[in-house]
DNA sequence: GAAGATTGACGAGTCAATCTTT
DNA sequence: AAAGATTGACTCGTCAATCTTC
């Protein structure tokens, strides 16, 4: 008999307790949106913007399909926002080699420096931000938001 | 002399692991999001719809302005919402005592029976998510996350 | 002058449809 | 048929300007 294991009864207190924590899992999360966004436009980048540069820089020769997932974004979005950045160079499009289909992205030199000023901003943040957790406390947020989206993903199947 | 104090000393690896900490927190609130919106739509509640009716079902006679900050959303948009609601009967507007420039918003008995209806569906995905962390666990993200949105809050002035 | 609310113009991002490739 | 990418129509929310009240 397999039992399904979790961390906490549900019941009347911990519900509260559950909202209350995840209301300020969003505060905290709005306030980061618009504090990066404040210290990121004298690079003249939007959150999505910022987003797909980070991802490029992790991940070179990502598609735009897996760009669309990673920053929870529509493909339609991430193709226009693409053409952009390739118009003004900051981003090469080569064809994919396994699959005619698709685009392999990746960073021009002039993308590779205006990324990394990028994450010097994000850096900055989350060093910051970090100021208000210990090393555990991080991990305890880590192991539980992930096994957090993995619930919400299947609360949708 | 005064000293910041803070929980934890920034250095490269916790630089590392409070960037995959927060990366997580962004995935479950964008999952949470996709599976709060899947629930709510039978409603017919958009996510800042929703937003707005659980404030005025916790804070009785808000002001536009407060749902405007409580809700992360431009006041223009927040008029507009709660003039819409206001047509299909979810919501009265009355003058403020003290002050003439202002509305006090409250639900209608229709309007509250509706945001119940919503915040039965929140409960069941705060619940389900909530089985991903413990009750210890819920109290460090609380007050690490309102502590973070506090020095946020502080980046952007 | 500052703040709450409203309106209109605008923009970023989504959805649906289409084309190509698998 | 399914999946990656693109385009156009549309929607939601923002920004700037305005009106009224503080």
């Amino acid at each position: 008999m397999t039992e399904n294991i979790t961390k906490n009864p549900i019941n009347a207190s911990t519900l509260a307790d559950a909202t209350e924590a995840w209301l300020s899992v969003v505060q905290a999360y709005n306030e980061c949106s618009a504090t990066l966004s404040y210290h990121l436009s004298p690079l003249g980048f939007s959150l999505l913007e910022h987003e797909v540069l980070m991802n490029l820089l992790r991940f070179d020769r990502s598609t735009q399909r897996e760009l669309s997932q990673r920053c929870y974004s529509a493909k339609s979005g991430i193709s226009m926002l693409i053409s952009r950045f390739e118009r003004d160079g900051l981003i090469e499009r080569h064809p994919s080699l396994k699959d005619k289909r698709a685009w392999c992205l990746s960073l021009t030199p002039k993308g590779q420096f205006l990324a990394q000023d990028a994450l010097a901003v994000q850096n900055k943040v989350v060093a910051q931000m970090a100021k208000a957790f210990s090393t555990s406390d991080l991990t305890i947020i880590t192991t539980g938001m992930t096994a957090a989206s993995t619930i919400l993903e299947n609360m949708r199947s």
